[in-house]
DNA sequence: GCTTGACCTAGATTGCACTCTAGATTTTAA
DNA sequence: TTAAAATCTAGAGTGCAATCTAGGTCAAGC
């Protein structure tokens, strides 16, 4: 309980790289897990678990989870134990999304990386053209 | 040559999952290969070589690649021969972009599924109160 | 005390990538 | 031949997630 981690906004934005605007609007959007409390002249005081959360929300943001998402699971949190099958039913879900999200992005690799093989033949061999004939133009 | 190879937009939209709307906002972003001609009465009229680019496309907007480096790629390739190294370039960037966020994934899959773990724990031994002192309480 | 920088609110604006609307025309099928 | 379905254009609207603006107020250092 010192007030030696009692954090503002600006120190916030700069620990988590979430920039001032996106935490009034996080704040806003109740994507908080309680009311961040406030100075007598209005400013707001974090604490290292509203970092630690924020930190959690970068990496659920990062790996595609849409706010509206977030914002349930905040609520699922916030409403205290007794609420763990839901908010491990979400968790499962995105986990799920994301290695599909893997998938997708390894196949794609594929893809890019083989295209970029060819090209990379070509240009090694030089640029002249018309010694090239790809099957397709791209 | 053969006229059964000419594809409505509807077909192009059916096989390429792109939608009318979106298939007429790439030929207004000269996203094609080639301006797409039309009948006598003004529609459009698209071949395999059409559907196989956007298919491409898709696999690169899938992927993260903006609209305005897809734009560029296409350029590229429409201008002919001779720029070879360019276009290898930006495809080496983008695959970069790729192996990146795929790291980014992976790293953010091991925290979520890290907390899967955990709340799974939890669950099957019995949802109730006071049990479980986790660390953080999300 | 006073200046300077950080912070406040509410609401407007941005950027991206579609997606839809309205009203007309064209094409296809019965 | 005619009704229904698909397509056309230009431009407006949507959804998401911030991000910025204006017009102030607050707080820290000199």
């Amino acid at each position: 309980m010192t007030d030696t981690d009692r954090l503002s906004i600006g120190d916030v934005a700069k620990v988590t790289g979430l920039g001032v605007h996106a935490l009034r609007f996080f704040e806003r959007e109740e994507l908080f897990l309680r009311p961040i409390p406030r100075t007598a002249g209005g400013q707001r005081v974090y604490e290292p678990a509203d970092v630690e959360w924020l930190l959690l929300c970068n990496r659920l943001r990062e790996s595609g989870m849409p706010i509206a998402t977030l914002k349930r699971f905040a609520a699922l949190v916030r409403s205290g134990p007794g609420n763990e099958a839901e908010r491990l039913a979400l968790l499962e879900e995105h986990e799920r999304a994301v290695r599909d999200k893997v998938a997708e992005l390894t196949a794609s690799l594929e893809i890019i990386h083989g295209k970029v093989v060819i090209y990379r033949q070509h240009v090694e061999e030089g640029t002249a053209a018309g010694l090239w004939s790809p099957a397709s133009s791209a």
